[in-house]
RNA sequence: GGCGGCGUACCCAAGUGGCUAAGGGGGAGGUCUGCAAAACCUUUAUGCAGCGGUUCAAAUCCGCUCGCCGCCUCCA
C-alpha cells in the first residue's frame, strides 16, 4: 500500500520498521473545550487507516495523546472559577461520548502530558547535556540553529522565518524561532518541581517524550492536522532527532481542514461547528460519511446541504440493505435466473479488490465508497429482475457480505435498516411513534381495499406532512423517514 | 514577502500519461404503480480554469496567466 508522507511530499510504498507491525502516533486535543467538527475529521481519518491496516492484518498500536496542561487549560480555568485539572477532566469526558457517538475507537494507548513529567524532564535534560537547549531563568529553550536539519518537514529555513518576523519579542530566548521545553510557573499557576525550578513543560515536548516511551525512536507513522505541521511536528522532529540520534517517524501524514464558506474552520476565526451541536440535526454516522466521501488531504466545505447529502447516500445504502433482508426471506423454492445476474456476478468477482485498490492507495476513502454504491446499483437491477432460488440467494447473500465488510473498514453501514430508520426519526419526527404509523397504514390500507383512493391519498398526505413517506410494496405497505427537502 | 496546495458537469466528488473521465445529489424523459414512493433504464463534461509546450499519446508532465485557499502566531 502506498501512504502520502508530507516530508518528501509524494506518496511511498508503505514498509513498516517491523514486518508486520505498526506504530502510529496522533497528535490529540488540547483538553480546553468542546471538540468541533475539524478534530472529528482528524479523529475519524485517523481511525479509518488504523482500522484499515489492522484489516490488512497489521499488528497496529495506536497512540493518542491528550494535552492536558498548557495556557489555554490554565485560562479556562479562571474564567470558569475551577482548578486546571478539573478543567481538563471534564472535557476528556465529553471527548469520548464526541468520539463514541463517531464511531470513532480509543487508542491503544492515551497518554497524558501530565502523567509523563518525569520522562519530559529527562528528556529536557539530556537536550541540555547534548547542548540542543539551554536555561534561561527558569525556562528551558530548544535552540534551533543546533539542529541543522530544522524546517524540513514544511520546508522553510530559518533565514526566511526570521524574515517574515512574526514572531514574538522575548529577550530569554538566543534566537526568536527558538522553542520552550520548559516553562517556569508564574505564582498561583500549576507547577511540577525541575532541575530548573517549578514549572510545567512547553508543548511539543510532551509529543516527543511520550511517543518514545510508548513507541520508541523511530517509529512508522505521525499524524495530525495539517496546522500542526509548523510549528509543532517541525519542533518534535528537531527535538526527538536531536535527541535520540535517529529518524523519528518515517511517514508523515496529514489531515486536510474543513472550510466554512471557504475559509478555513478555526477557534480564532470563530466559524466553528461543535460535534455536539451537529449532532442535534444529524445522525453521527451523516458526519462520518460525510467526513469520508472526501478524500483526507482536501480542504471539505462543511454545510447542512453537504450533510443532507450525505444523509441521502446513507438512506440509499438501508434501504438497499432492507431490500435485501427482504429478498433473503422470500420463498425461493423456485430457481429463476435474472437475465441481468452476470453484471453482479462479475462486480462480486471484482469488489473486494476494487474496494482494497482504493483503500490502499493512500486511504482513499471517497473512492472506496465509490465502489460500494456501484455495488448497490447492480445488485438493486439484479433484484429488479426478480431472481429466485439457490443461485438468487447465494449472490444476495455475498453481496450483503462484501457490503457489511467494506462498511466495517470504514466503520459505516453497520446498523439494521430498523436502527437507522429509529435513529432518523428521533432527529427528524420525535413526536411520531412505530405504532401511530402503522396504525394510520391499517387505515389506509382499509381504503385502499375498497378503492377509495381519496382517503387513502388523504393519510399518505398527512404522514408525508408530518415527515413520513409511505411505500406500497406487494407484500405490504412500507414506511420511511422522509429526508430530502 | 517566503513556502505549499487547489481549480473536473447544475452541485458535491474520484481520477495524476494510454480502455467508453468513478460514485452521489439535482434536472429531463421512460419502466413499474390505482396514483405515488422506492428501484431501475436513457439522458445531462468530444471535455477536465485559460493559453502555450513536451510526448505516438495529457485532466494527468513542464511553463506562463487568471482565480481561490492554506502555512509562516494558538489551531485538527
Amino acid at each position: 500500500m502506498r501512504i502520502y508522507n508530507t516530508m518528501t511530499g509524494k506518496k511511498e510504498e508503505f514498509v513498516p520498521v517491523t514486518p508486520g507491525q505498526v506504530r502510529m502516533y496522533v497528535c490529540g486535543i488540547t483538553v480546553y473545550d468542546h471538540c468541533h467538527i475539524g478534530h472529528a475529521r482528524s479523529a475519524i481519518v485517523f481511525d479509518v487507516m488504523r482500522r484499515y491496516l489492522k484489516y490488512k492484518g497489521f499488528n497496529v498500536t495506536y497512540v493518542k495523546n491528550f494535552t492536558d496542561i498548557d495556557d489555554k487549560i490554565i485560562n479556562r480555568a479562571k474564567q470558569e472559577g475551577i482548578t486546571w485539572d478539573v478543567v481538563a477532566e471534564k472535557y476528556i469526558e465529553a471527548y469520548y461520548r464526541d468520539m463514541d457517538s463517531l464511531g470513532v475507537a480509543g487508542a491503544d494507548i492515551e497518554p497524558r502530558a501530565t502523567g509523563h513529567i518525569r520522562e519530559i524532564i529527562d528528556f529536557v535534560k539530556g537536550l541540555i547535556d547534548k547542548g540542543y537547549a539551554y536555561e534561561m531563568q527558569g525556562d528551558v529553550y530548544f535552540e534551533v540553529e543546533k539542529f541543522a536539519d530544522y524546517g524540513k518537514l514544511s520546508k522553510r529555513d530559518l533565514d526566511d522565518m526570521l524574515a517574515g518576523a512574526r514572531v514574538d519579542v522575548n529577550e530569554k530566548k538566543r534566537n526568536p524561532m527558538d522553542f520552550a521545553l520548559w516553562k517556569a510557573s508564574k505564582e498561583g499557576e500549576p507547577a511540577w518541581e525541575s532541575p530548573w525550578g517549578p514549572g510545567r513543560p512547553g508543548w511539543h515536548i510532551e509529543c516527543s517524550a511520550m511517543s518514545r516511551k510508548h513507541l520508541g525512536d523511530t517509529f512508522d507513522i505521525h499524524g495530525g492536522g495539517a496546522d500542526l505541521i509548523f510549528p509543532h511536528h517541525e519542533n518534535e522532529i528537531a527535538q526527538s532527532e536531536a535527541y535520540t540520534g535517529r529518524p523519528f517517524v518515517n511517514y508523515w501524514v496529514h489531515n486536510g481542514f474543513i472550510t466554512v464558506d471557504r475559509e478555513k474552520m478555526s477557534k480564532s476565526l470563530g466559524n466553528f461547528f461543535t460535534i455536539k451541536e451537529i449532532l442535534n440535526k444529524f445522525d453521527a454516522e451523516v458526519i462520518r460519511f460525510f467526513l469520508l466521501s472526501t478524500h483526507y488531504r482536501s480542504p471539505i466545505e462543511f454545510s447542512d446541504e453537504q450533510l443532507r447529502e450525505s444523509e441521502v447516500s446513507i438512506d440509499r445504502f438501508y434501504t438497499t440493505s432492507a431490500r435485501l433482508s427482504d429478498f433473503l426471506k422470500q420463498d425461493h423454492s423456485r430457481e429463476k435466473a435474472c437475465p441481468d445476474e452476470k453484471l453482479l456476478i462479475d462486480l462480486l468477482a471484482k469488489f473486494r479488490d476494487k474496494f482494497a485498490e482504493a483503500m490502499d492507495d493512500d486511504f482513499n476513502t471517497a473512492l472506496a465508497i465509490g465502489h460500494i454504491f456501484e455495488l448497490i446499483r447492480v445488485v438493486n437491477k439484479y433484484l429488479d429482475g426478480k431472481p429466485s432460488g439457490r443461485k438468487a440467494v447465494e449472490l444476495a447473500t455475498k453481496t450483503g457480505d462484501f457490503l457489511k465488510e467494506a462498511g466495517g473498514a470504514l466503520n459505516v453501514f453497520r446498523r439494521t435498516p430498523e436502527e437507522w430508520s429509529r435513529a432518523l426519526m428521533s432527529i427528524k419526527c420525535p413526536e411520531l411513534t412505530e405504532e401511530f404509523i402503522m396504525t394510520r397504514i391499517g387505515d389506509r390500507q382499509a381504503a385502499r381495499e375498497k378503492k377509495d383512493w381519496a382517503a387513502s391519498d388523504a393519510i399518505r398526505k398527512e404522514l408525508e406532512e408530518r415527515g413520513i413517506v409511505l411505500e406500497d410494496k406487494k407484500e405490504g405497505t412500507g414506511w420511511k423517514v422522509k429526508i430530502s427537502g
